[in-house]
DNA sequence: ACTTACCGTAAGTACAAACTTACCATTAGT
DNA sequence: ACTAATGGTAAGTTTGTACTTACGGTAAGT
């Protein structure tokens, strides 16, 4: 399984979207991402592993508390993956509208 | 819902982002889409409705042939959701490392 | 008009994965 | 040493969703 594909995959979950976005300002302890939302805090935990596999969050410890932040390296993935659309996809809506269309 | 929310789930799906890289370089009709892939038609059906509501690709008819393309509006989408986290993630990054390293 | 090709939708099923509770491990503080 | 705080993992349940089959609907060809 590629990285990219980890990405999406994790990022494909609603749950996980609201946990990545309140990483988004400042790291989190565990507790306090799981504050306001409406799962137990393992569940949080779980979802916290996939981030992390997929890259898109890291982890390092502080005392008792384990801090999650935002990783640049699932993004990153992801990003590539969709420009990697992007000109391919452009070439063929052109070579698409050339076929109705005429010129310049 | 939002448009990148709804492009995210829509890739989230394995067979989902086959059928979006199979239209990368040309669009297709809905019986090439469905060749070589181990699911019946119909589902391939269901799966494009899905991709469609997500602005990932758009339909034009050609005859009884349905014609799947790239779209780039959801593929937009969720490049600008991830761009949202680009500086601010680094700032937040940048402001964390201040606080163990010193200067510049 | 009939047939064939193409494709979407409905309804029901099966399975993956998002949950729960229960438990255990580690660190900090007293 | 004991307690409290933090959080990861295991096991089982539940629910969402990715499938299937069956059907209907439209367009093109004969």
């Amino acid at each position: 399984m590629s990285s990219s594909e980890k990405a999406f995959n994790a990022l494909g979950d609603p749950t996980r979207r609201i946990i990545f976005e309140k990483l988004r300002t400042s790291p989190l302890a565990v507790v306090h991402i799981a504050e306001g939302l409406s799962i137990s805090r393992p569940a949080v935990s779980q979802h916290l592993k996939v981030l992390r596999e997929a890259k898109l969050i890291s982890i390092h410890q502080q005392g008792t508390k384990n801090i999650y932040q935002i990783d640049q390296q699932g993004i990153l993935a992801m990003r590539s993956y969709l420009d990697s659309f992007w000109d391919t996809a452009l070439a063929a809506f052109k070579s698409a509208a050339e076929k109705t269309e005429d010129h310049e």
